[in-house]
DNA sequence: GGACTGACTCGGT
DNA sequence: AACCGAGCCAGTC
């Protein structure tokens, strides 16, 4: 049905308040194997729709530099678990944050795993 | 069609 | 721990 841009599309827009996937993942659940293919989506959104790119992180749940700025903000917003020891970078908690999809999925971001 | 690029990841130095 | 090289693949030129 899609190109990998929606299907990415689709992925991101699941992901719950206060969770992330590292673009590994969200290639993952898009069945496409390579990350990369996703930043690049998320970098140029071709759909257009309004994604919630702060909750793609790389696998060690930092975002690009130009980015961090507007990240930290939703991430105060929505409680995500951070890492509170970096003063300059931020850096999300991906043990706590990192999200999977289907059964138990949607659990608080305070609860491990 | 070919070459280059990038909001990635992983394994080796 | 920082750096490097190789896979990765959809877009763009």
């Amino acid at each position: 049905v899609s190109s990998l841009a929606e299907r990415v599309a689709a992925v991101v827009a699941t992901i719950p308040a206060g969770r992330v996937l590292s673009y590994g993942d969200v290639a993952e659940l898009a069945e496409c194997r390579s990350a990369r293919a996703v930043g690049t989506v998320m970098a140029r959104n071709p759909t257009g729709a309004a994604l919630p790119w702060w909750r793609v992180v790389d696998r060690d749940g930092v975002l690009a530099d130009h980015l961090q700025a507007e990240a930290r903000r939703r991430y105060r917003d929505e409680g995500t678990p951070l890492h509170e020891d970096d003063r300059h970078l931020v850096r999300v908690d991906m043990d706590r944050a990192r999200w999977s999809p289907g059964p138990g999925a949607g659990t608080d971001p305070g609860r491990a795993q």
